[in-house]
DNA sequence: TAATTTGTACAGTTAAAACTTTACGAACAA
DNA sequence: TTGTTCGTAAAGTTTTAACTGTACAAATTA
């Protein structure tokens, strides 16, 4: 093997294992090593040379590198004469994973939080109604307290989403040690 | 629509809702929706009493508690003179957030870690074997600066994780406003 | 104008995950 | 002991996601 080979499949390992790691944030090994070949290229790629260095469909690279951008881990260059698109990894990777929480994770948590306020509101007009019986207004209140809690703990994850996106977090986990 | 109907009803949206949101954290809908179903369970459940409740296989339900198990997000309870095995939801929701991506994320960055070291290790050699090129040196060279970025962006997640691990994150975001 | 090239929509295929059925060992009961 | 019951392993099925090949619109070139 020579010296060559050898930086290049260093780069192959890691990359597999960054790849790997990145599954468990939702994104495809395929996706990944997408990624981890644009980290590594020394100049923005077109689709053709990435299908061609990953082995795989213009399609998926058209598909992937979609994906990428809209988890502001990719993004677009313009080079002039060129005509097909170009393509260069982000390189503040601090930036992405605030990106990645942040995007994903909102609108999940507004979902929630109006689904108890919709469910908490339907509690409520149970409980005040004479009709309802005195054990189904116990297992309402027991509900309730359930909602609240789920409440309370959206709030705060509002909160900590908040710190990602502006940047707080790292006021009290700085990026050197 | 009698009163009873309507709380179950209510419950089934939130727990849909959530099951949705937690399918981020790379939990099943499924999953999530037994979780669902013990968070608003008023005692512990056995197999049978939740394949009954979601209409599904009891082995499901076996592997579905075991998963949630090793999330810490399910505990099992004794009960004397009781057969079968009764699970509960864990109640702490800060804590089980905090176990998911402590258990999840901790073995995957230090596998990263021990991968960027062995390639840095071998571009090293590399560049320390006067055979080298020097296009391949000045590659290597480029290669080594990205991950020891790399190296950097991993630290800051350990400390992260060691935030969340050790409840300090806590008292940057507190739990109530 | 017609002939290429590029990116992606769409339909079809293949691969992976989720789920069920069957079967069986372990614990308990009779 | 034998007969049940319970939880789960293993194999099989169904559903879902990933990926490919074809086709086509938009942009470019001749």
């Amino acid at each position: 093997m020579n010296e060559q080979d050898k930086l290049l499949k260093a780069r192959d390992r890691f990359i597999d294992s960054m790849a790997k790691n990145m599954s468990l944030y939702g994104i495809t090994h395929s996706v990944g090593r997408l990624y981890g070949l644009l980290y590594f290229s020394e100049k923005p790629m077109t689709l053709d040379e990435m299908k061609d260095e990953l082995g795989m469909s213009k399609t998926s690279m058209s598909t992937a590198v979609r994906q990428l951008q809209e988890l502001n881990m990719v993004e677009k260059v313009w080079k002039k004469g060129e005509r097909k698109d170009l393509y260069q990894a982000a390189d503040d990777w601090y930036e992405s994973f605030s990106a990645l929480f942040t995007t994903s994770w909102r609108t999940g948590i507004s979902l929630n939080i109006s689904t108890i306020n919709k469910s908490l509101k339907e509690l409520h007009a149970l409980l005040e109604n004479p009709e309802t019986s005195d054990e189904v207004k116990a297992s309402a209140e027991l509900d309730i307290e359930k909602y609240q809690y789920a409440l309370d703990y959206y709030d705060w994850l509002n909160r900590f989403v908040d710190s990602l996106e502006s940047k707080e977090i790292f006021n009290h986990i700085p990026k050197k040690e």
